[in-house]
DNA sequence: AACGCGTTCAACCGCAGGAGA
DNA sequence: TTCTCCTGCGGTTGAACGCGT
């Protein structure tokens, strides 16, 4: 079994590396743990595959991100929260681990984010198809959300049309972030100046997939 | 040179869920 | 249906590194 001590943890040598790239090149990936044992390598099979995701695979992006990357991984970020397998599937050449530390170390400081999460205020504003487009799925699908999530302070109005047009209203002051405990993640996040309301969760691959279109 | 401290990031851990026997 | 194995995810850890003193 794994997690007993029979097997290596830690860094991995360039001879463990070689074995490894070695054997995926002859039998491919997958069946993780067979690698492990067929490899001669001592290592689990959690961590070969991670070894290869994260580093060994050819489609791996080394070096420091671009401002483009970086961009990209914010406005993501805006409409996943910490969704980083999702957020990573979008970014060319990057896994979900560089990703993530590239948000905890750089991105989160630089936007001044603590603990993943940011406060603007916001006053009365509407908001149309293109700042929206990520609500409109999801109010479509938990619309008790958006109005459990807005009730108190401020109140909201959602005018849904169809799945091209969308508005929102507030009609008091919002304090940006609302969090409960049941993944209906409600917060604003001020991307450039203009205050776009977003929500965090729960947002699928469809979902995203519309969002992604009109970005 | 050496020590302390903060930062970075590769790797680990626990858990959830899917596939198949 | 239940069990086991495998894969994938997000949070966390800790070794390595860099920098200031």
């Amino acid at each position: 079994m794994e997690g007993r001590n029979e097997y290596k943890k830690g860094l991995w040598t360039e001879e463990e590396d070689r074995i490894l790239m070695d054997y995926i090149r002859v039998h491919g990936k997958g069946k993780w743990n067979r690698i492990a044992k067929m490899s001669g390598l001592k290592r689990g099979g959690k961590s070969c595959r991670l070894r290869w995701i994260n580093y060994l695979s050819p489609s791996v992006k080394r070096g420091g991100f671009s401002e483009e990357e970086e961009d990209l991984i914010i406005r993501l970020h805006n409409l996943l929260g910490n969704r980083w397998s999702l957020i990573a599937g979008r970014v060319p050449g990057r896994t979900d681990n560089q990703v993530k530390n590239h948000w905890n170390t750089h991105l989160s400081k630089k936007l001044g984010i603590k603990n993943g999460k940011t406060k603007v205020s916001v006053s009365t504003q509407s908001f149309s198809r293109e700042s929206v487009a990520n609500c409109i799925v999801h109010s479509e699908s938990n619309p008790e959300i958006l109005t459990s999530s807005c009730n108190g302070e401020s109140t909201v109005e959602t005018i849904i049309e169809d799945k091209s047009h969308a508005v929102f209203s507030f009609t008091s002051t919002q304090e940006a972030v609302t969090m409960d405990d049941n993944n209906s993640s409600y917060w604003f996040f001020n991307d450039d100046l203009s205050f776009a309301p977003y929500l965090v969760e729960p947002i699928d691959e469809y979902a995203l997939d519309f969002v992604w279109d009109s970005l």
